[in-house]
DNA sequence: TGAATGCTAACTGTTGACAATTAACCGTGT
DNA sequence: ACACGGTTAATTGTCAACAGTTAGCATTCA
């Protein structure tokens, strides 16, 4: 059965992603292959792939013998994805001011737009995706392919995470303060790598804290 | 057929990458699944789980339908990987020093004259693996588990790529003055931070301009 | 002679069935 | 009442076969 003119399991893996970070399938579902198979009206050929693919993302744990599941990360996973992105985006910015063009620059402040507008409105998760959408148009102008499919996957858990982490302690609905992104955004169209790297940093700082902040009275 | 007590594609993904890092799988080779399934005894389903999993990990390339491959990778894609992994580093040390331990130093300096050695002594191949070696250690220092296993990707590629570019270009038979890497060291051990930092950069600055180097005359 | 077209072989994508293992449940004994 | 052993159900790991597609080759026509 086509569902498309893709692979059969990456619209499979494409619609299960979108489950998970909608919500759709809580952290801890058990993704059982027979039960998709018939759900997705395919075998299980497919379905084992797709869910190979989620378990690399870092969408779901696969433990051998004991099937797959809706990966359900804890504040330690949250800290180390944040710390690696910190990593990443410090070398993004420092890429993308070699790199920028004009159109680049007009829909970065686009997305920043966007972002304070969507943490202005509510609700959360959707601000997120708008947060997300800015952090990934300075990993793109790194113009660095590797990069940008490690953001992707790391932004992945990161909605992941929050999600998961929203539903059990409240105290993690907090909006970051607009400027962060900002400054970002001023120092990248600035060409200022020093002010880039150190406003991703201040970000990451910020973030880090807040969560050292929320999790200790738990 | 039980070849370990791990999965089974486990264990050929294993064997398969190191035949592609040795050297044993020349880049380009096509990866045919029944012929695979054929030599190692088994059938075409944990083949397909090896080559997944060697595509993720970028030693092969999948193109649909049209089977897979060792990637052949060429200069803009180790350019990619240097530059993440630049980034990634410069990320690795910092947190290195907030969290290594003497072990973790001794075990450090140990990897650093390994490495001093293996390229005085040649030949590369040896020498690359143990340079890889010392790089890992502060990865590991890290104490960052997806840090971790995205440097053991990037480093996979860059032996790849070395490997296959040597064979092209002898041009690339290049050998890194021993003091980047104790600079590094020595910045770590130090506890400082921006100079770690500033190692790292001047070591990834260095094999870029050596790359651009020998790229052009090619 | 060159290009286009139809055939053929090889390979992957997918499927359904079988084997192996895990986890849960029930019963028994102490 | 609790711990332990055996049995069963559920689920994954593996396999062999079928179907569909791609690439290469020969053939044909201009």
């Amino acid at each position: 059965m086509q569902l498309d003119h893709k692979q059969v399991w990456e619209t499979i893996a494409d619609r299960l992603r979108e489950d998970i970070l909608d919500g759709h399938l809580p952290a801890g579902t058990r993704l059982v292959e027979a039960d998709l198979a018939s759900r997705f009206g395919v075998s299980r050929g497919p379905i084992r792939d797709a869910l190979a693919d989620l378990s690399r993302s870092g969408l779901a744990v696969d433990l051998p013998r004991r099937g797959t599941s809706v990966a359900s990360l804890r504040e330690d996973d949250l800290a180390e994805v944040y710390e690696v992105r910190r990593a990443l985006e410090e070398g993004a910015v420092r890429m993308a001011i070699a790199r920028a063009t004009a159109e680049d620059l007009a829909e970065m402040d686009r997305l920043l737009n966007a972002t304070e507008a969507a943490y202005h409105a509510g609700p959360l998760p959707a601000a997120w995706e708008a947060d997300m959408a800015f952090h990934r148009i300075y990993c793109r102008m790194a113009g660095n392919g590797r990069l940008l499919a490690l953001f992707d996957n790391l932004a992945s858990q990161t909605v992941l995470l929050m999600r998961t982490a929203l539903t059990e302690h409240a105290s993690l609905a907090w909006t970051p303060p607009v400027e962060v992104h900002r400054h970002i955004a001023d120092a990248i169209r600035a060409c200022d790598v020093d002010a880039a790297v150190r406003a991703v940093a201040a970000h990451y700082q910020y973030t880090e804290d807040r969560l050292a902040g929320t999790a200790k009275p738990e």
